[in-house]
Parts: C-alpha cells; structure tokens; sequence
DNA sequence: ATTGGCACTCCGCTCGGTAGAGTGCCAGGC
DNA sequence: GCCTGGCACTCTACCGAGCGGAGTGCCAAT
C-alpha cells in the first residue's frame, strides 16, 4: 500500500504542515523537496495516503493537513528525535546549575522547557516513591501536640501537626525518634510501613496509643505526597495555537488547570521509554483532543523518580520537541544526583 | 461640572456596558434606567462626560464606552462593594475549612476565588515577614554537612543543606540548636538577625567559623522566603476577556507567568485597604494595560500576612468582585487563624 | 434646562464577482 | 504499468458596492 515514496509525502506533508500551517498541496510540495515527480503522481499518492487515513483536506481544493494516525506513523517510522545543539546543550547546562533548591530546580526546568519547544511545559516534583527516608524529625509543639517531618533524599521537606491521645514527654519523644530513625532512615518508602509495623511494642503499654498515632501519621505523609505535585509553565504559548482562538485554547486552559489531568497526561511515560500521545489518543481530557504531549521520566539515579514533559498543537515540531524533552530531561537527572 | 445626573449617567454606562460588553447609547440608556429625562438630555450629559475624559467613543457613531478615569471614578464615587450572598458565604467556608494543610488552603483560595469572580485569581502564600520563628531544627547529614530546617507559625517549612568549614559533632550540635531556638523561637522575622549576633561569643573560638555558617544560612533563608511564592488560577477565564483575542491574551498570560509582576500587582494591598488598580494604572507590567486588579492582604492575626486578588478586564463587575476579593481574604484569615 | 426633530456619519452585513490554489480525471508517453 | 501534462471543476478568500441601523450633534421650540 505504502511504498517508499508515499511515506516520503507524508514526510514532507508534516514537515511543511508543521512549518507553515498551511494546507500542503500537490505543487508546493514539488517545489520545495526533490521527489523526483511532478506534482500530478504526488497527487495520485496524496490520494492513497487520504483514502488509509494519514491525511485529510479541511475543504475540497484545498491542500492536505496530516491527520492524528498521520503524525503517528511520522513519529514512529519517518522521523528521529533531533539532537540539541551544541551551545543549546551548553546554555542548558549551565541555566540549571545555578539552581539553589529542589523548588528552583523545578522551576527552572519548567522555564527551559518552555522556551526550548515554546510550548507548555509540564513538571512533576520528584515522586516520593521511589525515595528513601533520609531523616524522620519529631517536635514537641505542646503536651500532646506534635510535629513531625520527613526528610527524602531528593532534598523534600514535608511536615505534619498531629494530636497524640496522651502526652508525650521528650524522654518518650527522644526515644522514638531514636528508633524510628534507626528503623527507615535509608529505606525506600514503600518499605516504611511493613518496618514500623511492630514498633510499638518496643515501648511501654501506655504509650502505644501515642506512638501508634505518629506511626498512622507518617504513613499518611506516605502515601499522600505520593501523588507528587506538578507545575505549569509557558502558557503564553497557547497564543499560537491556532487561527480559531477562544474555541481551541480554552479547553485546553480549563484541562491543565488540574492536577489530576496533569498527571494522567505524564502518564506511563518512564526514563527510558519517551511517549508521544497525539491528538485523540490522548484520554486525560476532553479539551485536549487537539494536542499532543511528549513526556519522558527522569531520575537522579537509574530509576525515573518524576516525569516531565510539554503539551502543544498535534501539529508540532516532533524531532525538535522530543529531543529538548529528552535533553532536559537527562540534565534535570544529572543536576539532582549531584545535589 | 457633574452634577448629580451626570454621575448617575456614568454610572449606568459603567453598569450596562460590564453587562453587554457593548457601547451604550443614549436611548439604551433611557430605556434601562429611569433617568426621566430623554435621551437629548443624556446626549448631552454625555457630550461633557466624554469632554472631561471618563467616557470615549470606539468610532463616530457609536455608543460610549467608559474610560479608565470613567471606571476610577466609579469605583471611587459611584459603587459600593457588592456583599455576598449568605449561601455564597456559607459555600466559601465549607470549601475551605476542608482544607488539609498550607498548601491545601492556597490551592482551594484560588479556585474559589477564580470561580466566584471568574476571572485570574492571584494567591500569595503567607509571607514569612510578619511571620515569627516556631523552631529551628538541625540535623547532620555527614561530618561537616548539615540540614537546617526552619518552621514558621503559619506553618511553613523551610529548609537548606550546608557545608560547615569544621566538623560539627553532635554535642556542639545539640547545644547550638538549644541556644538558637532559645534565642529565636516566637521571634518575628525580622528581629532574628539582631537576635543572633551574639550567639557566636558564646561558643569556644575553635567552633565560631561553623557556628557562622550556620547562622549565615538561616539568614539567608529568612531573606530568601521575604520574597514569597505566588500562585494563580482560573487562566482560562482569560478566553472571556475580549472579541480580539491573540493580541489581547497573550501579553497577559506573558506578565502573569512572572512572579516579580504577579508580586507587583499584588503591590500596596493591605488588609484593611482593598486596592483596585484600573488599567494604565498599573504599572506592573505593560502587557496588563487594559486588566484591573483587585487586591488586599488577608491575615492569621491582626496583621496582613499575605496578599490575595484577582486579574480581569478593565470592563469587570467592579462591586461584586471586591465583594468576593473582600470575602474570600476574610475567610482564608479566619481558617489561617484557626490552624 | 430640557426636548423632539432632523440630517449626518459610520459600522457591520450581505451580496456578487473574481482570482487563485488545488484537486480529480483522462488520455498519451516512456 | 507507472508517470505526466492538460483540463475542467470546486471551493475559498478577497474585494467593493450597497444598504440598514444605531447613534450622534445640532438646532429651534418649549
């Protein structure tokens, strides 16, 4: 069905598509790439290529726009990730660097991100799943008022008030903050709770009650920044979505203001494994039924420990965007494992 | 100059075009409000008005529409902050009395605010400048390598890592941290650099350089978090904004993507003074030439702690987004204070 | 000071005509 | 059998003219 010179249309359909936003016609594409035939065999192949679904006119005589089964053939088969430049890479380098924290470092990726593809940029916080426990602090903020904070290898702080049954002097606290360190500190999280299963019973009857109750806490700690947070970044370049505005971008805007969204759009993107999802095979939200979204994993160590990625128009610069993607990607990893 | 019906005049244009989002002519007028005079007369009022600045036409031959004096003067003069409704408030309260945590309020801040007001809501998390030290924490992570952590009455929690020119063992440590949190702990911000100055003379010469460190990163911090982190949401209401879209959106979602503007805008806003900075007014950023905003500090206490407000079109419900603006901060001050 | 009347302006809409781009198809050539 | 040039057809986007309507400004009358 698809000979060698079908796919080289569709190549040069994206490609000039992409670049122009125009409608692509028989003749320019003549002009513009070396196919060797006249525009009217281009014709009988734009034909094919419209009858199995990889592209499609807006209007009768008007030229051809890739479809989504089109883009996705030409991400799978016609196309390789673009590597940065030289002095891109350099520029990335050195603009992460300079971050202070784990929030700076995030933000500062979300702008790069941005600015790289100029399209939205999407970060997820280093996920706490995959972490350890590097310290578990206890303070007394009152007889049975405690706060308790948990320290992750990544550099996150998180904290938490809670209310013990009885009071608990700071023999009681040392102790337990004592053991309780002993027991997770270095741990990934998954494994906290089977390792303080039995702590309680290290201590006296009385205070179990205590001791289960910051035990219940840091659990819920746990499990709750699990579902990590995520930031937005470049919005502005919605503005170039399209000719059609408020229609196509505010979906799009209402979609992206929530996390649950945000996060299902990451989706099962890993380290390794870089996804594309284009137009409707993007089942996050409804709004977004004209975007697509490139995410990757990226990770301090070996293992991915949060997701990045950006959302922009089906028709966007694949090569270009999946190789700032992945270049970010890399970087933001290499930044967190020296830190 | 104006008399009583002129302001009446410019009052109703304000009202009818906020509705319409058209110009308003003299007959339209006379039909909607019972002025009681005819429209010869408006034309004439309306003829000064437009003299003295606080109406314009878009072209000959066309309604009115009012100015930004037009709006400064309404808003000064002519409208009253529009209460909510009792359902409206209980709604708010039970929204964010729900709320787990900090961050938790912020996030529900924001959506309520975009939601009742419909439009871009701006939230500051509670700056650290009023606020006052809780505890400070410090933890070795290595030999010569710390953590210090700093918790906040409203709750916040900062941290640092830092490398100390000595080894530090635990029992400088533990004495370090005693003395610090004896010197700081219920201080506000402000005071704490006065307040440790001297800590250093208390230690034995040897151990002043890490002591210094120590000291030089909690100020730094301090500082750091002065500048406080600004949330935003509700951006698709941008799509609401005008019939011309590209030109007008973009440069606001530009200004908006920056924290040193949203900080700006939120600028001399106080808890008592709700401030309304109408389109050129505002000197944040030229991008938000034709938007309004809406602002005022809300507090735990009896202080501002941070600042909250809404971005909109100059053509905006002025009574009824103050009344929202108003609330809100009212509400999420009470819930701060309760926490 | 207010009013009704009137002439005038200008926008926005619709309509018809046209130029251009692009297509599909067909018949002829390699 | 595939490719090509030619041709008729379609549809859009653009332009200009014409028209209706809304709104104004001015003036003379009350």
């Amino acid at each position: 069905m698809l000979d060698e010179r079908k796919l080289e249309v569709l190549r040069a359909i994206v490609q000039d598509y992409v670049g122009t936003e125009e409608p692509v016609g028989s003749k320019a594409l003549v002009d513009r790439h070396n196919l060797g035939v006249s525009p009217a065999t281009i014709r009988n192949d734009m034909a094919t290529l419209e009858e199995e679904g990889y592209i499609a006119q807006p209007h009768t005589s008007a030229g051809r726009i890739p479809t989504d089964k089109g883009y996705r053939l030409f991400v799978d088969r016609l196309a390789s990730v673009k590597p940065l430049s030289t002095p891109e890479r350099r520029a990335i380098r050195s603009f992460l660097e300079n971050a202070v924290d784990l929030d700076d470092v995030v933000t500062r990726t979300v702008r790069l991100l941005a600015q790289l593809t100029r399209q939205v940029a999407i970060v997820q916080y280093p996920s706490l799943t995959r972490s350890t426990v590097r310290h578990v602090e206890l303070l007394s903020l009152g007889p049975s008022r405690l706060m308790l904070i948990l320290i992750t290898d990544t550099g996150r702080v998180e904290q938490r008030h809670l209310a013990t049954p009885g009071e608990v002097g700071e023999a009681l606290l040392g102790d337990l903050r004592a053991r309780l360190n002993a027991a997770v500190v270095g741990q990934p999280f998954k494994e906290v709770p089977r390792l303080v299963e039995e702590l309680p019973l290290a201590f006296e009857e009385a205070e179990r009650p205590n001791v289960a109750a910051v035990l219940s806490t840091l659990l819920e700690t746990l499990v709750e920044q699990t579902e990590e947070r995520i930031i937005l970044g470049g919005t502005a370049n919605l503005t170039r979505f399209g000719h059609d505005f408020p229609l196509t971008i505010r979906p799009v805007l209402e979609a992206l203001e929530e996390q649950v969204v945000l996060l299902r759009l990451l989706g099962e993107a890993s380290e390794s494994g870089m996804i594309v999802r284009i137009g409707h095979e993007n089942k996050a939200h409804e709004g977004l039924a004209s975007t697509s979204v490139v995410a990757v994993g990226y990770g301090s160590g070996d293992e991915a420990v949060a997701k990045l990625g950006v959302v922009g128009p089906t028709r966007m610069d694949y090569p270009g965007t999946m190789g700032a993607v992945r270049a970010v990607a890399r970087y933001v990893g290499q930044i967190l494992a020296e830190s």
